[in-house]
DNA sequence: CGCGGGTTTGATGATGCTCAAGCCCGGTGG
DNA sequence: CCACCGGGCTTGAGCATCATCAAACCCGCG
């Protein structure tokens, strides 16, 4: 499993194996069962988590008590409550699995050590975070101009790996429309073709 | 103006003087009147600019020749379409000035050659990042989660200062409203109170 | 004074939400 | 092996929010 992570690794940083050697201790295996979760609203998130197999989600829950999805995250993705694990202020996200999940966990102060250790992990951290922004613009841009059935549309080609993984009723939260539409917009495009 | 900058890093991380004198041959300075671009669509965005005075904006055009602007700036922010400047492909974005604005630009060889020198740089960028996720977490959830008026109220309590700026139109812009729309919610609102 | 960009106001219509019911299918227990 | 249960998906009807189109208004500026 520390095999993924490194292979994440070096397509972003040339780090050697003996480097990876120093940076492993910093990791520390997990397994989620599904429904399990990882952090609740108003803990405060202590890790931030690679996902080796699995598939996990962070969403908030609103005063009316409807999910919203932030993020999925199957093999090869971090997911956390950033602002959480940075500040440590208590969490506004839950994060869960939604299948059986195993994880490589990673604490904040560790992280700071590590990067210390291993000047090329706080590259490819760099690196990760202008990734991850280009990402958070691009779902963005699909929300703010786009019709529910381009949302979707949009979703289903960037995401085709997750949207397999993931019931449909919560890429439609995801997306931020109701399950309703997005089962109508899935029919009418399904009779367009 | 170089001392925005610097004063700017070290909030972040401790950056000397000395270290300091380092970082600035990379940055150029550049002045934009109002309405000049900095980007247009098309081009390959070739500089992170840092704001000292002014304010830009970054936006895309869809194909209804309608504009969704991604991201306001002010004095100490970045601006770039992040995807553009590190992968070299051709902007999806415009970027303009909103007000006469000085800047600070950094190409992207400069960029890497920068933290390689100055390692502490490489430090404040992933800083940088993360926050940056963060800022873009909490606006994602505002637009999916709340209605017109919640989110105008959101933006003009999280980014007071730059709601002084900006003229109305393009707040609604921000928020993926339409201006009448917005004009409403804030009559609305006044009677309210 | 008149022009023009930006904001406001009104009327109308579309998109997507809510509520409610029915359906499909896999899992469980008799 | 079959009946039953329940979660998730679908379908329908009515409704709220917000977009669009159009006109009026306001105000700074040439």
């Amino acid at each position: 499993m520390y095999e993924l992570l490194y292979n994440n690794i070096i397509k972003k940083v040339d780090l050697t194996r003996e480097e990876f050697e120093e940076v492993k201790p910093f990791y520390t295996p997990k397994k989620l069962k599904r429904k399990q979760f990882l952090l609740q609203e108003g803990d405060v998130c202590k890790y931030t988590a690679f996902v080796c197999d699995g598939c996990l989600r962070s969403y908030t829950v609103d005063a009316d008590g409807n999910e919203h999805i932030l993020q999925f995250a199957i093999a090869n993705w971090f997911i956390s409550d950033m602002n959480s694990f940075l500040t440590g202020e208590p969490a506004t996200q839950f994060i869960d699995a939604i299948a059986d999940s195993t994880l490589l966990l990673c604490n904040r102060i560790d992280s700071d050590i590590m990067m210390k250790k291993v000047p090329k992990m706080e590259t490819y951290f760099r690196i990760l975070g202008q990734h991850h922004i280009v990402a958070a613009q691009k779902r963005l841009s699909s929300t703010i101009m786009h019709t529910a059935e381009q949302k979707y549309l949009d979703f289903i080609k960037r995401y085709a790996d997750i949207s397999q993984h993931v019931p449909q009723h919560m890429i439609a939260s995801y997306l931020g429309i109701s399950p309703e539409t997005l089962s109508r917009v899935r029919k009418q495009f399904s009779e367009k073709q």
